[in-house]
DNA sequence: CTGCATCCGCCTCGATACTG
DNA sequence: CAGTATCGAGGCGGATGCAG
């Protein structure tokens, strides 16, 4: 007798919320747009997210074409969750998305969870199409255990998982001072300074790197948009 | 003791999604996005949301900035909400979501709403940059009661609202024709011949304007992803 | 009449326990 | 590891009340 909750409006927006407006759901899939992930690992990455919830979830976006179990190469029985065509379709979205609420990043506060992966789809959702330069070249960054990269060639920018050869630049980090960066509320060189960030090669290509990612090179950042939340502590 | 639910991830998603992510959020944007409107007419057009339930979105949207009040020029004291500068950056995650939505819309159902305007909207999701045509002209389109434009020149495409002069091609049809259209369940053609669509113009005019929407121009409309839910009915 | 606030029943959600 | 079952709490939807 589950009566769904939908929208019902004959229209593109509602019948796409109505499939991944749901909360936890869009979350879900930026776990699965780096790729294939096990029930377990999104739980792990989704702190707060009962086991009910993801099991509804997932068996609803395969319902609706938009995940897939995919078996892992090589493990033999393991099993996975991956995007379908479709469901990688939500990837401009998603990152529009990532990118609109890096506005609303407030102080990191200790409940907050943090994951080092997150910062390749913060580095995705910050490209600039418009602001690549005409120098090829990769920048690396390590943030905390994960590693990717940028690749520059031919006037296009993509984000690359894993390290790369002859990096102009390489980035060491935490995940945290790395979604602080990114939202604008620290630059690199105040990150430098405060030893959060380690920065190694060409300083021609940071500021090259901080510029394809929309960052500013100074020393001030950005005020914040809500500092903190005014809520019972 | 209201603890609002958030996710408690730092991380740009997860703090979008806590500003815009509960449920009807991005619909009453999605209003916003046409102009600014009244709180009744926000509920006019979003049957099944409780008025508490707006009242207490558009007070969160204010207080995060997203939505702001304004005085509608010329009635006097007439107030209305209007979409901030940064709810206006809003636009390219929630048309690109519509257009990603159009793949699920369904069957049309008796309880299913159907606005007009939303049309406007769908257009401007549909638009194509990397198909719009050498040639300058204007596409006038009058759904039910609401009429506006796609005016190309200088190779970009932009919807605008209103009639425009000299169109290359005036298409009059109903709202729910309009999406059906649009969602790929129905081609021009298909529309044409059963009665439901009419075109005024040049054929080639409505062949460009085709292209630059994405659509089919032949009779074959796509198969539904899913016909229609199979629930009790 | 518009623009909300209050109240209430129900459904979704979140946490824990349990099973293959 | 990958879910299913259960249950309390709270967000949601509808009706109603009320002030300008």
């Amino acid at each position: 007798m589950s009566t769904k909750r939908t929208y019902q409006q004959y229209c593109g927006l509602a019948s796409g919320l109505d499939v991944v407006g749901e909360r936890w759901t869009l979350l879900i899939v930026r776990e699965l747009l780096m790729g294939p992930a096990r029930y377990s690992d999104i739980l792990a990455n989704l702190p707060g997210l009962g086991t009910n919830l993801l099991a509804e979830r997932l068996k609803f976006l395969v319902e609706r074409g938009v995940v897939e179990q995919v078996d892992v190469r090589g493990t033999g029985a393991q099993l996975a969750y991956a995007l379908t065509p479709v469901g990688e379709q939500l990837r401009p979205v998603v990152l529009g998305l990532a990118r609109w609420g890096m506005e609303f990043v407030g102080d990191l506060r200790p409940e907050d969870a943090v994951r080092p992966h997150w910062g390749f789809l913060a580095v995705e959702a910050m490209l600039d199409p418009a602001k690549v330069s005409d120098v090829d070249e990769r920048y690396e960054f390590r943030v905390d255990d994960q590693v990717f990269h940028i690749d520059v060639s031919g006037g296009r920018a993509r984000a690359v998982k894993g390290p790369v050869e002859d990096p102009a630049m390489v980035a060491k980090t935490d995940a945290a001072t790395f979604v602080q960066i990114g939202a604008g509320r620290l630059t690199p060189l105040l990150a430098m300074v405060t030893g959060r960030l380690a920065l190694e090669g060409d300083m021609d290509a940071v500021v090259r790197c901080c510029e394809v990612l929309g960052l500013e090179t100074g020393m001030a950042a950005r005020s914040p948009k809500r500092s903190t939340p005014v809520e019972a502590v």
